[in-house]
DNA sequence: TCTGGGGTCCTAGGACCC
DNA sequence: TCTGGGGTCCTAGGACCC
């Protein structure tokens, strides 16, 4: 009974590597959009206290005085990437749950009994480094939450295999003992403040507490992640493709935007693209919230924040339905004299494509819904945008800065990688 | 000067019902 | 003058994840 985590060292970074033997050893960052945090480190650029989410203009200077290299966010390519490494990991086992871009959990109970499990995880790894370039850690335990502690286990002792079985209670009582509650999966930064308010510091002491105790203390997910870190099976794979419930499309934008008609058009920008993403999920929705808000870190100047949800009274996946909801959203939340820095659209309340859900009351804005009107736009934009809605911005999503992007190596043609 | 984006799940509390 | 108890459903917001 074991489950394995496959991770993928410093994505991002590892990516970048990939057409650029020549970056090896050399400190890598990649940053956020609008180059504004940092977002992924080689192992070098975390050697050389670079933290992880920092601000960029924080740690430039030094960082390229030490001939650091840094890149903008390049997300088709570490898309594509991503995709390559989970097909290898789907043919090794039946049951596998891509869990993030570079995460995947593995249901080892599928193999044959006695395969040694840790010699597996080093051949899969082997594997996975020589097909796509990209190193991978794995952490075999018997549950999602003890996985993830082998993960752990491996950046901390640098185990030079990056492969780690727990396989015994000894070694996941040694491993408990040493790894700090903050680290445990499911404890982020107010959950560790009580819990050390408390006296519990190490995963080991998290999993001496009765989970009755923890439940009524805290709540029912520590207690699953309590009864996880006792060896128990409390989550499972979720390997169904379970559609979405929410999708978001939000950006920051390069520059401050405090009008209401330089904002209209990128939050129409925000709607095409959330609308996409829904048709693309086979999904029509029936709420469309709008938000948007200053920045935080600007102590001094006015704040706001302003969020509007709009009902659908029939579920859409139209464009312009969800446009029309869109403007509808942002004129009582906009504000003039604020200095905008980020907006987004939030789509709610999904149903399936072939149902039909009809207002009892007529709507006197009856969606224009048109099914194949939409497919044809979608195949006209799939590669490149062709056909846009008069109320977008035609240029871009929104004023974005971001100057230091690698090529789409493995997507574009014109832009595939040349051998001299 | 410059601080990401996209998700999920749970809970408290309000609205409403009989 | 006196004004219950038990339940469900929904939503906003918090906490967490990568």
């Amino acid at each position: 009974m074991a489950f394995a985590l496959v991770d993928c060292e410093s994505f991002y970074a590892s990516c970048e590597r990939i057409f650029r033997p020549d970056l090896k050893n050399i400190p890598i960052v990649v940053l956020s959009n609008n180059d504004g945090c940092v977002i992924a480190r080689s192992t070098e650029a975390k050697r050389m206290g670079i933290g992880m989410g920092v601000p960029w203009f924080k740690v430039r200077d030094s960082f390229l005085k030490e001939n650091g290299k840094v890149f903008s966010s390049n997300f088709t390519f570490y898309g594509d990437i991503s995709a390559r490494v989970m097909n290898i990991l789907e043919g090794f086992v039946p049951r596998v749950e891509i869990y993030s871009i570079d995460e995947a959990f593995l249901d080892l109970d599928s193999l044959r009994q006695n395969y040694n499990l840790y010699d597996f995880g080093c051949h899969m790894r082997g594997l996975v480094k020589q097909w796509t370039g990209v190193p991978v850690r794995i952490g075999i335990a018997p549950n999602k939450t003890l996985s993830k502690i082998a993960i752990n286990e491996i950046k901390r002792r640098n185990i030079p295999t990056s492969v780690l079985h727990l396989s015994n209670k000894d070694q996941i009582k040694n491993a408990l003992k040493h790894t700090s509650v903050h680290k445990v999966w499911g404890v982020g930064r107010r959950l560790n403040d009580h819990l050390n308010a408390a006296g519990i510091n190490t995963a080991l002491e998290l999993s001496e507490i009765s989970p009755q105790n923890i439940r009524r203390r805290f709540s029912v997910v520590l207690e699953r992640t309590v009864r996880e870190l006792r060896g128990e099976r409390c989550l499972n794979i979720e390997d169904d493709i379970s559609s979405k419930k929410q999708i978001v499309v939000s950006r920051s934008f390069g520059e401050r935007v405090s009008n209401l008609e330089t904002l209209k058009p990128i939050v129409s920008n925000f709607a095409v693209r959330a609308s996409e993403k829904l048709r693309n999920e086979k999904q029509k929705c029936s709420q469309v919230s709008v938000f948007v808000r200053t920045s935080p870190f600007n102590k001094n100047k006015p704040q706001h924040t302003g969020m509007k949800t709009i009902e659908l009274f029939t579920p859409t996946s139209d464009t312009r339905d969800i446009l029309t909801a869109t403007k509808k959203g942002l004129l009582p939340i906009f504000r003039s004299g604020y200095d905008y820095a980020k907006a987004g659209i939030i789509l709610n309340r999904f149903s399936n494509e072939q149902t039909r859900q009809y207002s009892l009351f007529k709507d006197p804005n009856e969606p224009k819904e048109n099914t194949r009107f939409m497919k044809y736009i979608d195949q006209m934009n799939a590669y490149e945008t062709q056909i846009y809605y008069a109320s977008q911005n035609t240029k871009k999503w929104s004023p974005m800065k971001q100057n230091m992007t690698s090529p789409k190596y493995t997507t574009n043609w014109y832009e595939l990688p040349k051998v001299n």
